[in-house]
DNA sequence: TCGAGCCTTGTTAGCGATAACCGGTACGCC
DNA sequence: GGCGTACCGGTTATCGCTAACAAGGCTCGA
């Protein structure tokens, strides 16, 4: 299973140990460690100088059990494969780690309901900081409602952030941008196949499209939804009625797109002569698709960092340094073209 | 940022609090809850109510530091996105949780260095009952045998697992189906598209396919490398040798021959009438390329499961229930077809 | 009937840190 | 020279739980 040795195990220093090596109590040098400043100069070099000798560490469940507070932040993770963007859970864990946090992720089972109350109760009961849901369906949203909490709770959607005062959320802007950028090109007849109807995310997605449409005094033709996977983007795009005349399509993410571009082509559609496709969140891949897919850029992983700038300062009661990521990005390849003449 | 109340924040009950209720000892209440058996039905019967009432949990934090046990495993993951299979941290974080576990996932920062070891003393600090590595590079397993640790660490490979004995590696058998598929198909001119070399699982990877062409008295027209994204495969796709008269080409996973397949139209190259091309993984988006990606499926989820069962294992310093993953499977899609003719 | 031995339960002492309190020392000031 | 006030650093209690030991009550066999 591994190459590595786990050798003698010593137990580490204590607090103790280094204040018996420098003759002094254990509390100088807890003081010493938490940088308080009215320690002697002298006594606090012979202190670091003995903590670096025996490579002490303080010891963080003990100051958490002492403070009833702790330095982790727990991370409520839903089927995070399929919506794409674990970047967003990547730049968290780097920004809670940079803040001296640890990230404890549970992924729910989506096959198994009453995980979630489990997973939430396991939380529960390890003091965390803070707890951060990243891709909110309504279950989890439910579960956490119940769930008797005394700790802030920040829930993060993939595309959007929940403000306290119903600011503008990132994803609506982006999906406007998109539906600009169809428009533009001619297109008035728009067809939607949306993501999973729980997922909060979804659905901002879904009315974001539909009011970016009547901005221009347009409805959609029609709306589908499945899971946020290609295999769904085909199911629908091979159910989608071609005789309505539908010229663009929008797919809540890219991997929906693809496989609608894969079930387009096995009806005989050409993508973007016939019809125009396009995606959301510009996935690496997206760039490389057959034609190259038409998207909006997010910056997710700088996305997961606020979220958790965010929950730490509500834990510190602080404000947050930043707290809107740049602006989504139109980024516009071969998949979508200009309407077709009727 | 939320719109959940965090409600009163009233202290959580503790043992003291349920014994004083009942009129037992705390130590009585400890035994209950614990599952030990010696004690009276009556009283204990008392106890789980008063346990129930009260909505007692216990403090895990508490526990592990009288125990100076954690109930907490350590996940080292390294630019999880890039590999692919966040899959495979899904069954892990799962079954970590089954086991009454939680996983603390660490992302290192590709670009920040210095990362790993703040992350790696950051977790000796929390004592964990293990750590898992997955995904590791030579940086990673260099930074893990410098740290002094004092705790069962599993390394785990994207596509194999590293066992005591050296086992056979689960990539290894499906690099040979692979080989064995395109050999069949008449092919003997392989060029392979490698991962990033200081990735353990890309040269797994790369050893099995010229160990497998040597199988077939074949060897390797050429090889070249990059990191496991699609970009990384179009580049290497565009500089490979067209007049070497390669016929198969073995990317290192499906996001590389996505990108190779898109090199070689703009080289007009066509697949698979003029060259096959093939990956590992199958990620759900394989089946939707165009042409789709003949691959080599593994069960990730389930690999993930493995990896903390087996490291459960070993803290607990039992055997594993099941120590090894179903078989690869040959996933044989369009992408590959018979060698073109001279 | 009595002691050996097992149950059952309580007592005490940590785990490794923090925090509140408190007694010295040194210094400045009148 | 005496006293108020910083500053310094030690003592002690505590966080919530577990482990080791102790002590009383019970059963049981001889």
């Amino acid at each position: 299973m591994t190459g590595l040795d786990d050798g003698p195990s010593v137990k580490p220093p204590t607090l103790y140990d280094v204040a018996r090596v420098v003759g002094v109590s254990h509390q100088t040098v807890s003081r010493v460690v938490k940088g308080h400043p009215n320690v002697r100069a002298d006594v606090r070099e012979r202190i670091e100088a003995a903590i670096a000798e025996l490579n002490y560490k303080p010891n963080l469940v003990a100051r958490s059990l002492a403070t009833s507070k702790s330095h982790r932040i727990g991370a409520l993770v839903y089927e995070l494969l399929a919506s794409g963007p674990s970047k967003i859970m990547e730049g968290a864990s780097i920004r809670a780690r940079e803040a001296g946090y640890l990230l404890d992720i549970v992924s729910l089972d989506p096959e198994n309901d009453g995980g979630i109350a489990d997973a939430i109760d396991l939380m529960a009961q390890s003091n965390l900081a803070g707890l951060l849901a990243f891709t909110p369906t309504d279950r989890v949203v439910q579960a956490l409602k119940h769930a008797s909490f005394t700790i802030p709770v920040s829930l993060e959607s993939e595309t959007s952030t929940w403000n306290d005062d119903g600011e503008l959320k990132m994803g609506e802007s982006g999906v406007e941008m998109m539906i600009n950028h169809l428009v533009g090109l001619g297109h008035t007849r728009f067809f939607h196949i949306a993501g999973p109807p729980g997922w909060i995310a979804a659905r901002g997605r879904s009315n974001a499209y539909e009011n970016a449409l009547a901005v221009h005094g347009l409805k959609s033709i029609g709306m589908s939804a499945g899971d946020w996977s290609a295999a769904a983007g085909y199911d629908a795009a091979m159910r989608m009625p071609l005789e309505a005349g539908i010229t663009a399509l929008v797919a809540a993410n890219d991997q929906i797109a693809l496989g609608a571009i894969s079930a387009l082509e096995t009806r005989g559609v050409s993508v973007p002569q016939d019809m125009s496709v396009v995606g959301f969140d510009d996935i690496p891949e997206s760039q490389f698709f057959r034609p190259p897919l038409t998207t909006v850029r997010f910056d997710f992983a700088d996305q997961g960092r606020i979220a958790v700038d965010r929950l730490l300062a509500r834990i510190d009661g602080t404000t947050p340094a930043v707290t809107t990521t740049g602006p989504p990005a139109l980024v516009v390849r071969s998949s979508s073209g200009p309407a077709p003449a009727k």
